[in-house]
DNA sequence: CTCCAGTAATTGACGTGTCAACTATGAAGC
DNA sequence: GCTTCATAGTTGACACGTCAATTACTGGAG
């Protein structure tokens, strides 16, 4: 027949949106309480994050990017934010003259350790106690199903 | 005992962190093929979708404001950046000398008439169409059950 | 050794978003 | 009328993100 339903139904559409403006209001309100906590962003919190796992809290630039998924060019100007505010050093790569080595700043790594538990605590109280049990693991599958489709 | 847990378990962290990512890589992934079909940005077809849903086209901009979800700032910023692109117009009120009347242009409603239907195409196959029916009542759900407790 | 394709990282231009300050008008109380 | 406060909207400064171009070095083919 003509018309034969490509389009979502107004309800599923209203779902979408419903999904799509929870998830972004959920992100600001954590992310201002980061900056409130600490004066971090999110990513700012990312990057001293990756560091703070990594051998001598210190990655090559281009594995730091791996690490938080970004692209280089949005880590190279992140960083340079971040070193103007003393979370980071950047250092030349003794083994590699092109690279360049991330290093933790003394403010980084205090700044990343006072963040760490309230961050932690508010993603508790705003995401998993705000669900049941059997809704958390039902958005880990929609999760997995929807970046399943994205594979395309 | 000490330590009784206030903090998400690895598990949950983990779930947590595969919703948002998952979420940013759906919105880049909408908001690459809009731009890609019909040079608009999300933002645009927010705007373009209420002025095309409006009484002749046009909205008061406090009040556009409203329908998008957006602080006055954002607005004007984005309007402006729409103006210069010939998406819409500015206008000055007749009832109010302060307020200014948004009109959708010419070349914005050609712009939203071609994007609606890939758009909705696009939320269907990638949304939609990548989840359960049960996943989407539960997806519903668990936007619900969030936002709910975002109002505290 | 020399050339050159590939890699590491930065830069500049610009779109997007927030916050705080500002302009100008409306509206209420006196 | 006039002061005062609220409202409409814009602006500037700055954080964040993407894309394309650029710089500088590496490492292999010849």
């Amino acid at each position: 027949m003509p018309g034969t339903r490509k389009l979502p139904t107004r309800e599923e559409l209203r779902i979408w949106r419903d999904f799509l403006e929870t998830g972004e209001a959920l992100r600001n309100v954590l992310a201002a309480r980061l900056q409130a906590d600490t004066g971090l962003s999110p990513g700012d919190y990312a990057v001293l994050l990756a560091l703070s796992e990594a051998e001598g809290n210190q990655v090559r630039s281009s594995e730091l990017a791996a690490l938080v998924g970004w692209e280089r060019s949005r880590l190279s100007h992140h960083l340079g934010r971040m070193e103007r505010r003393g979370l980071i050093t950047r250092e030349e790569c003794a083994t590699d003259s092109r690279g360049a080595v991330v290093v933790q700043a003394p403010a980084g790594a205090e700044a990343f350790q006072a963040a760490t538990v309230p961050h932690l605590r508010a993603i508790r109280e705003l995401f998993v106690d705000a669900l049941t049990p059997a809704q958390i693991t039902a958005a880990g599958e929609i999760a997995a199903a929807l970046r399943q489709r994205l594979r395309d």
